[in-house]
DNA sequence: ACCTGAACACCGTTCAAGT
DNA sequence: ACCTGAACACCGTTCAAGT
């Protein structure tokens, strides 16, 4: 009974070719979609269609969809970085730094679900990134590096292996984000009440002496 | 030029039906396919060729595809919460019960990567089952927060609340657990020697004092 | 150069029909 | 009761063709 939803009706409002950043435009489409409905309801097609262009039209731009999700992970390693670092400095780097670069790391994970759950899902098979991510994955984890050896040489952080040290850390940053990003948290619990909990029993954890 | 490989080439070898405990038999094969392709590759289709039967046939025992997924999940719980319990009761519980514990959640995780995706990776619609989920979930969590209080009882744990001290070490266990399964760990420090890394540190976070 | 529409080989799901 | 095959409304991707 209902007329075809699309179909050869949206046909191109006005100018022929999209001109601009359609990249980037695609990008933005993408993460929008992922936001709101999930990275399962992520269609090429549905991209090409909010943006008046053809569904095959990404091509031209992208190799295919999974460097889509690629270029959305760059993007969001690149993000994670900069929330995390200003954190840190703006609380004076040290003790306090410390604690305000898990708060914004975990506020990152909410603030941006998309980004997050595509940096870390699987999607983009991890690691030495083969579908284009470049590698500021380890530039973030970097920064939390640098903070741990910095507070081992103050004399507040016991003097296992900073590396070590950093990847327990991060396992509990992440394992917070993921819980809420999926909803395991309790409604007493938030994710911002979590990591501040966390904060506390960690350093406690990794104090020297 | 090539013949289709599928189609209506495969039409039931011998017996008519399937006969025998066909819903268990298409969960282990939809386990058996997401642990080898991936939960992308998991196609209905697929299962129903493998086991001789067509591909709507599942339809008989389980509502949907998501009905299926929600099938492994329970499952998952069900063996996660005997695995963990196990470790607890076999390294006589108390401290180093705890301890077993954490390696024996990790160690499920991988060892059962299908099970353990599909149970935390938003597959399922987490917390209240809508998916026909039980609520097995609880029940292992339940296990912690037990392990919790018992040792609070013997002082050596501090007396946060107990639920919010077990969500603070599920998370530490999920993180790994999921960086692990996501190949983001260095071949330096694998999965064990992490969780055993963190058991200390931990120890040392919610220690009383 | 950049974009398009038709076509291909797939999906999950529904449903009338078979035994 | 249980299972089947055809059909429907979708996918991602390829490619000859348009401007």
């Amino acid at each position: 009974m209902a007329q075809p939803i699309r179909g050869t009706t949206a046909r191109k409002p006005r100018g022929r070719y999209h001109h601009g950043d359609l990249p980037r435009a695609m990008l933005q489409e993408a993460v929008r979609i992922i936001q709101k409905q999930g990275v399962d309801a992520l269609t090429l097609r549905m991209v090409g269609e909010r943006l008046g262009v053809s569904r095959t039209a990404l091509y031209r731009h992208f190799a295919d969809k999974r460097a889509l999700l690629g270029a959305v992970a760059t993007e969001g390693f690149r993000m994670l970085r900069q929330a995390t670092a200003e954190a840190f400095d703006a609380a004076g780097r040290g003790d306090e730094g410390f604690r305000a670069m898990g708060v914004a790391y975990v506020r990152f994970a909410l603030a941006h679900p998309a980004h997050y759950r595509i940096m870390f899902g699987g999607f983009v098979a991890s690691g030495k990134g083969p579908a284009g991510v470049a590698d500021p994955d380890t530039d973030a984890f970097q920064l939390l590096v640098d903070a741990i050896v910095e507070q081992q040489r103050a004399g507040i952080v016991r003097t296992d292996d900073a590396t070590q040290l950093a990847i327990y850390i991060w396992s509990v940053v992440h394992g917070i984000a993921m819980l809420a990003l999926d909803g395991h948290l309790p409604p007493s619990m938030d994710a911002d009440a979590l990591i501040r909990f966390a904060n506390e029993r960690l350093r406690t954890g990794i104090a020297s002496g």
